[in-house]
RNA sequence: GGACAUGUGGCCUAGCUAGGAUAUGGCGACAGCCUCCUAAGCUGUAUAUCAAGGGUUCGAAUCCCUUCAUGUCCGCCA
């Protein structure tokens, strides 16, 4: 059974114009794009023909129609104006595509294995608190391309990497060590909207750090201890780095608390530390030292960026500080020449701010003789407010768990309105799905490299381009299918309604899709196929009842209706959404 | 100042890699559709100098150049 049941029309209609033009000995070749709607299915543009060909588009478009002879793989095959278009044969396709989701179910749009094995880094926030929406465009980015990323069959390992040597972590643990919290007074910084989230580790430990730097700021003394302990860190205190990892643990035990309500879960934790005390940023700065492209200001290692062709910078990019300890960037590479030991490919879900550190990384993977081309970062633009950047100092934030309890609170008002028969804790599962998803989605649906400016009324919504939207298609083609008995028997000849062939074209594109999104690395027309799936599925419930039609139509209906279910769910599975039966 | 990205109806957005047939859809607005498999749905109407200006081309939202706007970066911070 085939993989992609658009693939052998494509193909076959490549052919077709191929041969056509051999025959007129015609040695170009031409572009296959898709036309309109009511233009057939594939169209070739002969425009490039006509110098050629010294004829006119038109004329040459009719020529080539009348080299291709008639095939059961195409109803027409003809010339409209300037192009050449071909349409399927949509009994075929039909059979095709059921027979294949049929035969796949819950695997239809998955590829078979390709034995390529990569690491997706990706989320890697500093954990000294809370993640904010802000930060939560990464997690859900990285999400979706690992999902897309095993169903092109690659072999996936999704990576948090934990920032446990920063000054960040040491003034974290400072200020857990050396302040205690009396009252209430100082939780208005950080006013914790419900008990859930003011129970939450990560939030609990924000308070620490915050008060901590401000300590550091305003008491030298506060200031310098701090530098001891980096210092001592730096000179590999095991005993320091125990006392910062078991903070750190604790932020990102919230944090995955609240990504986990997400569905988003993490194959592996990276240690920055771990790259220090095992020698191996040492190995990179010792290599890098006896290269050509690196020198020293007050004995503070760095790479001149114009030897390297990096222009538009301040020329020094530093690998050490003078005292010889090592920074972020370079531990970064450290880590990165680990990775590549380890997989086939490297892949970082990184916010645009981590442009030049992240092509310097590459660079430097490369002046030490690895493959920098197996890393691939994948930027995304922040979401700010209407008010502006957000910023935790400022209290101008939205935290990812605030949003959270606002949506499926929104989502379980919504489900009470509409179903208020249904049992509560079927309701509870619904708003949950229904209100998570909708987060995910509304990140995910637009263009990562786009920046977004965050408004509660459109990342709440649930109606028109949104998870809802999706996940009610879903809940009709189930409850349809729940209210039948065991699927017989089904001719798909019968289905000859439009909006019957429009669904299982859109059907018949989902393998391709996942594959070509793989390969570009996108995730948002994975969006945006859903949404169109499930607007032709519900425009095929709006125009072809399938319950109270004849027996035989009904039964081929049902067919297609299974066919639809599966595929809405596991276009669903790709944007890590839940599928309910029923909403 | 330089570098990278983004700019499409009132708002959000697809299309840009590989230039082609009347620029995708949603929100909001207006007008309709529940004796019929869940109306978180469906149908219709109005709204676009594709940031601006040049260029390449038979043809440009798409490629090139310039300008403007927005975001990000240009730390011996992470």
């Amino acid at each position: 059974m085939t993989v992609d049941p658009l693939e052998m029309f494509k193909s076959r209609s490549k052919e077709f114009v191929k041969e056509a033009l051999a025959r007129l000995n015609i040695a170009m070749e031409l572009p296959l794009e898709l036309p309109p709607e009511g233009m057939g299915d594939f169209a070739f543009p002969c425009f490039m023909l006509a110098r050629e060909m010294k004829k006119s588009p038109a004329g040459i478009a009719k020529q080539l129609s009348q080299e291709i002879l008639e095939d059961a793989m195409f109803s027409r095959i003809e010339a409209q104006g300037p192009y050449l278009n071909f349409s399927i044969n949509p009994e075929m396709l039909m059979q095709i595509t059921v027979e294949s989701i049929m035969d796949k179910r819950e695997e239809y749009g998955t590829w078979s294995q390709t034995g390529e094995k990569i690491n997706l880094e990706h989320t890697s926030a500093n954990p000294n608190g809370p993640l904010h929406v802000g930060r939560a465009r990464n997690p859900i980015l990285g999400d979706t391309i690992a999902r897309i990323l095993r169903k092109c069959g690659h072999d996936i390992t999704t990576e948090f990497y934990v920032d446990d040597m920063g000054k960040q972590q040491v003034t974290l643990t400072w200020g857990v060590e050396n302040l205690t919290r009396e009252g209430d007074e100082s939780t208005k910084e950080i006013p914790a909207k419900n008990l859930k989230k003011s129970k939450k580790p990560d939030h609990e430990m924000v308070w620490y750090y915050q008060e901590a730097t401000r300590r550091m700021d305003s008491d030298s003394n506060v200031l310098a201890q701090i530098n001891r302990m980096i210092a001592k860190y730096e000179e590999k205190d095991e005993e320091i780095a125990i006392r910062v990892k078991e903070n750190c643990q604790k932020v990102l035990d919230g944090m995955n608390t609240s990504l986990r309500r997400l569905d988003i879960h993490f194959d592996s934790f990276a240690w920055e530390s771990k790259h220090i005390f095992n020698g191996n940023v040492d190995k990179v700065v010792k290599n890098l030292k006896a290269h050509e492209f690196t020198d020293y200001e007050d004995s503070a290692l760095y790479l001149d960026l114009e030897k390297v062709g990096i222009t538009g910078q301040e020329n020094k990019f530093y690998l050490t500080r003078s005292d010889g300890s090592s920074l972020y960037s370079t531990r970064d590479i450290a880590y990165h020449l680990d990775k590549l030991d380890h997989y086939d490919r490297v892949i970082d879900i990184l916010g645009e701010d981590h442009k030049l550190k992240a092509k310097v990384v590459r660079l430097v993977v490369g002046l030490l003789g690895q493959e920098k081309e197996k890393i691939e970062p994948l930027f995304y633009s922040f979401v700010s407010l209407p008010e502006g950047k957000m910023s935790t100092r400022l209290g101008r934030v939205v935290y990812l768990d605030d949003l959270i309890e606002e949506s499926v609170g929104r989502a379980r008002k919504e489900v009470e309105k509409r179903r208020p028969e249904l049992a509560s804790e079927l309701k509870c599962g619904i708003a949950e799905a229904v209100g998570t998803g909708a987060i995910r989605y509304n990140i995910i649906r637009v263009q990562a490299e786009k920046q977004i400016v965050f408004k509660w009324e459109e990342a709440l919504s649930f109606e028109g381009n949104s998870a809802p939207f999706i996940q009610y298609s879903h809940a009709r083609a189930s409850s349809i299918l729940q209210k039948t008995a065991v699927l017989g028997d089904y001719d798909l000849k019968l289905l000859k309604h439009p909006t019957e062939i429009l669904l299982v074209k859109a059907l018949a594109r989902f393998p391709s899709l996942i594959k070509e999104c793989g390969d570009s690395m996108e995730c948002h027309p994975i969006a945006g196929y859903a949404f169109e799936l499930a607007s032709l599925f519900n425009q095929f419930y709006r125009d072809c009842p399938v319950l109270q039609a004849e027996p035989d139509v009904m039964n081929a209906r049902l067919a297609l209706v299974t066919a639809s279910r599966y595929t809405l769910s596991n276009v669903l599975d790709t944007l890590g959404l839940v599928a309910p039966e029923e909403m």
